[in-house]
Formats: structure tokens, sequence, C-alpha cells
DNA sequence: CTGAAAGCGCTAACAC
DNA sequence: GTGTTAGCGCTTTCAG
């Protein structure tokens, strides 16, 4: 059932049905309804390729996910920010595209979907420091919002990110004001720009107390399990082995946890844990009191509001980027405080 | 650059220039290569709205992921399995598109696409005993492979499953051969597929051994850190504790390893664990050796093969459903054994 | 081997 | 208010 084959049924032209369905003001009610109502009988779905033809418009989002051949794992985030973005395309009657892109390939692949016209916006996922995309989508005029922010990039671009730097100068705050001195920062990968910030945070707050952070209590890498052992074992083999751990994700901070338990210290009690959890939030409910979490499962959070700044730009294009920070909430032993003021 | 303008600059008709690029017989060598040659230069793509319109193929493969309102989570495998099918539609030229729909309107959503037209098949996620998808798509007359099955449903469609039970049998024997007796299973939601079959290979080892499967050793629920430790440790204070568990997923398996830790337990010696992992593989390596692995993280390649196995029936529909059975790999102490013969 | 012409199903000027 | 008429950019008969 196409709309010629609907409009003879009724005995219309094409065009007033497809004003009709459309919600066009020139249509009169009487056969507003009626065209409705013989849609709805026949079950007319209009022809989405047909319509993007003539429209010029795909009705469509891609979402690029850069995979490194470096490490072989998808961020498991990513489903969630997916699960986000999702519900608001499906409500504004657009698709979402997904295209895994080689790290070496991205540029490539934003020309070809430039190019190729399947999408008429794009969300960028996984930005590192100075990432080159942005400019090159900039350029190639597609609209986008990136996920997270590009350190160094001064030209203004469409985002929506987690403070991660006042998250962790918070969460660092948190643990020297229960005294501690020997703070410990497991980190993610800090070419990724989310890492640099929560650097930069914990630093922050180390200086404000006036202690300067020292580099044989601060990794960086792979948010795993085994990172966080592996880091946590050979710091609490040094001698002034560190009484807190600051990690960038739960999967680190349970192998943290593990490693004090190989050595019969007491989590809580002779070392505490402070971890960022935006990854697998539901994971949570698994720590124990003594583990805090310094933010809650925003993630899915966050894709709601990247589609929904993305689609605001593609039906009116506003003459400055707009960008949103989301603010981290502590969570203490299950409890929820506030977030306090802070620098970025 | 369209083939009107680029069929103009080479002197040629938009006919010609169409069938050098795509292939056809019956182009002239020498102008093929023109043709192929001022494609690159102009940086010509051929716009896909237009391609799909005139051929009447979508050029798309469908995702739809249930997202069930019960459990807010999104199951973390999915984007590994998005990673693998994603490489594979981009050889083939294929876009990717997901979409994401609460449980109860499934059926709805699948009529949605079918008639929207935008999908040349779709791919099945999270299949449930006696799944009604699988008849609805059947229906429907749209391509479809399954990753997983749906037990219970007789008539034949595609499908691509590891051997869960297999697995789970396996694993079973596995912990009996070393003298354990009292085995706990720590398993998915039973409604799932999969997780049903993982019970029905637990079961089957147990009775090839004339043990009787104990109701008190067996939960099944959300596959969390914080299901693993409750399970465990109301198991363990058990009149007759288990001596080993077989858990679903490896977050289980660490909630278990908690609940040893907090009873003084040493995992290895006092009890065994085994997991099924081919949730969080990365992770794997976190596990110190006592944990043994009865599964590869394969969803990758899983993701690969549905793929693969959906644009063959695409291109070239098959009288009968083909499926393909992965076998799970046993890792024990960080060694890979192959997998030896048995039941399905 | 190449080209002209007729669509694919819809939208959007432009009449009436 | 409604209809007529061109396209959107490509593929695909059908002629030459």
């Amino acid at each position: 059932m196409n709309l010629k084959d609907l409009a003879q049924h009724l005995g219309l032209s094409p065009t007033t049905v497809s004003r009709a369905l459309n919600g066009f003001p020139e249509v009169a009610e009487a056969t507003r309804v009626r065209v409705e109502a013989a849609a709805r009988e026949y079950n007319y779905r209009p022809n989405t390729q047909a319509k993007r033809l003539a429209t010029g418009r795909a009705m469509a989002i891609g979402h690029v996910i850069p995979i490194s051949t470096q490490h072989e794992i998808v961020n498991p985030v990513f489903a969630d920010f997916i699960a986000g973005a999702g519900e608001v395309y499906a409500r504004a009657g657009y698709d979402m595209l997904l295209t895994i892109v080689p790290d070496a390939e991205q540029e490539r692949a934003y020309r070809e979907i430039r190019s190729k016209g399947n999408v008429d916006g794009i969300i960028v996922h996984g930005p590192r420091a100075g990432d080159p995309r942005i400019a090159l989508l900039e350029d190639l005029g597609l609209p986008f919002v990136v996920h997270g922010r590009a350190s160094g990039i001064t030209r203004p671009y469409a985002f929506v990110d987690v403070n991660n730097s006042r998250a962790f100068e918070r969460a660092t705050r948190f643990l020297l004001d229960l005294g501690h001195r020997r703070i410990a920062l497991v980190n993610g990968i800090e070419a990724m720009d989310f890492a640099l910030r929560r650097r930069r945070g914990f630093e922050r707050a180390l200086a404000a107390a006036d202690l300067s952070p020292d580099p044989r209590l601060m990794v960086a890498g792979e948010m795993t399990e085994a990172q966080g052992h592996d880091a946590a074992r050979a710091m609490l083999r040094l001698s002034a082995p560190p009484t807190a751990f600051l990690t960038s994700s739960l999967l680190s901070a349970m192998g943290v946890r593990r490693a004090l338990w190989e050595d019969g210290l007491v989590m809580g009690r002779d070392v505490s844990i402070v971890t960022h959890d935006d990854e697998l939030g539901y994971l949570r409910n698994g720590a124990e009191e003594p583990i805090f979490t310094a933010t809650r499962s925003s993630v899915r959070e966050a894709g709601r509001r990247c589609a929904t700044m993305l689609l605001r730009m593609i039906e009116s294009p506003p003459p400055e980027p707009a960008s949103e920070l989301l603010e981290a909430v502590l969570v203490v032993g299950g409890s929820t405080g506030p977030a306090p003021g802070g620098a970025t």
C-alpha cells in the first residue's frame, strides 16, 4: 500500500493525502479525519527511502564508534549511552545508524558518511585531547555533538560531558578530609580526554592541600580488574604505600579490592577506595559500604541529552554551539550528598 | 557531485557511468577505467537514498535490542556483538540500524520496521524460551537470524548460538572430576533461553554422576556482583554448604569470590569457582588461577557470524534456514584445552 | 557497447 | 481546500 493507492481508494490526489498525513494546515478537517482513518485501516506506512530522497533529509543520526586496534575492548559504557539516545530518536522518528570504525580510518569514514548522505548528524564518541575529528566535521558541515570534550580545541563545538575534573577533585578532597595524605590514582588511558580531566581534578585537590602528586602513586591504563589489582599490589609494596585509592572505574576498584584482600588489609579500615562509576552502574550495589562511589551512572542520561541536542541543532541550527556539563553526584556509603561548588 | 554531473564531465550517459561503477559486464574496459578514475578524482559517492529507492533494497540491517522495564540494565555483551557484526556490514557496504525497544512493544516495533522498509533483514537479540518474535518475523517475511535460540520453537529458523548446555555440562563434569559433590549454580534469569540451557547442562552432568540437583544450591537472577555475593553468602551458611560454585557470569563469580573472602575461605583450596565468561572477557586475566573459565569471549565472533549468515540469506535465500552452534572453549587456570565431545 | 526514457514513492512549487 | 506537475538521484528495461 503506497501513497498513490491510498489516494485512489479515497478518491483524492496523493498530494492531499500526503498533506493530511503530515499535518499541513490547509487540509479540511473532515478530509484529514477520513484520510487518517483510511491510513490506519490499510495499515499504510510511508516508504522511508522515498521520503528521504524527496526531502533530502535522512531522518537518521550516525553514531561512529572508534575501535582501537590496540585494545580489543569495546567500552561497555557505550551500550547504556546508546540506549538513552535510542529513546530520543524513537520518539522523534529518527533512525540510529551505527558505524564501527578502526582508529586509523576515522577520517575516511567521516568523509564517506558525509558524501553518502545517509545521516543528518553525528554523535562523536570517545574524544581525545585535541581530537582532529572535530575540525573535520566542522569542515564537512555535518552537524555533530561530542559525548565528552577534547582539551585543546578552542573553537566552540557542541558537547555533552560529565564534569570529570570536578568529580575527581571532590573525591580527592573527600579523602583528604578523612585525613589521607598518600592517595593513589588509578586512571584510564590519558590520551582519552576524560582521563586527562580526571587527573587534573585530582592534582588540583592535592595542590589545594599543599601536596604535590607522587608519580609512583599514579598509573594510567586500560580500566580493567587486572589493572587495579596489579597497580595496587605494586603500590602497596612501596616503602610509603598509599592509604587510599581513587580509581577511574568500578572494575579497577574491584581489582584494588582484591589486592587488599591478598595482603590481608581491610578495606575502609586500613585502606579506603573511592571510585568513579559510570560504567557498570548496576554493579554498585555489589560494593560493600567502604567503597565510595563518586558519581552516579549517568551515561544513559548523557545519551538522551546528546541526542536531544543534536536533533535540536538539525531542526533549527543555533547561532552558537550549545553544550551541557552534567555534575556528578557524590554517593557515600550508599547515601547521596549534593554536589558542592568548585572549579571545572 | 551526483551521477549526472559525473556523466557530464565524462561526456557519457548516466547509464553507462552507473554500469561501469556497478561492475556490469557490458561496459568497455577502457570506459570503466576512465569512469573509475573520474569517480575517485571527484570523490563521487552514490546517494544512498536514491539507490535504495531505485533498487528497493535498503542496504541496511536492523538490530532490535529489547530493553526490559524490569531491569534497567543494557547487557554489556551487546557492545562486543555489535562490533563484530559491524565489521561484516562495513565490508559488505551495509548500514547497521539500531532500534531500542521496550519489552512490551516488540511486536509493534517489528511490524513498523517491516512496513517502513528501511532494513533488509533483522538480527534478533536476547531470545527467550518460546519467543513469539520468531513466528512474527516469519509471518512478516523479513529475513532474520537469531543470536541464541528459543527453546520450544519447533519450526526451523536461522540462528547462531554458543553451545551453552554443553559448556555447562562440561564445566560441571570438570568439578565432579575434581571430587566435588555439592556444586552450586548461580545462573541468569531462566526466562532467557541461554540460562535455561545452562541449567539443563548442569543437571545433565549431575544426573550422569547419579546426583540429583539440590534446589537450595540453585539460584537464577540478574547476573551481577551482588547476586553472586548474596547467593554465595546464603549458601555458605547452609548445614551442607557447597564446595564449588558454577556461575553464569564473571560478575557473579566476583561476587562469590567476595563472599568467600568475607568468610575467610580460600578460593581453590576450600571452594572452587568455575564461571562462564562471554561477557567481560577482558577481565579474565584479572582472575587468579583458581577461577576457571568455562568459555572464551566469543561474542564478537558470534556477531560476525550472525551478520555473515544474514547477508548470505538476503543475497541468496537458502531453501532451509542455516544455523551455527559455536563450541565453548574450556580454559583452566589460564591454559586452553580442546572441547571434548558430548551432548547438546 | 552505449544511450534514452521510464520509473522507485514521496514532497513541494505552483496553479486552480 | 485540492489537484497538477516536476523533480529528488539512481537503476533498469528497451532500443540502437
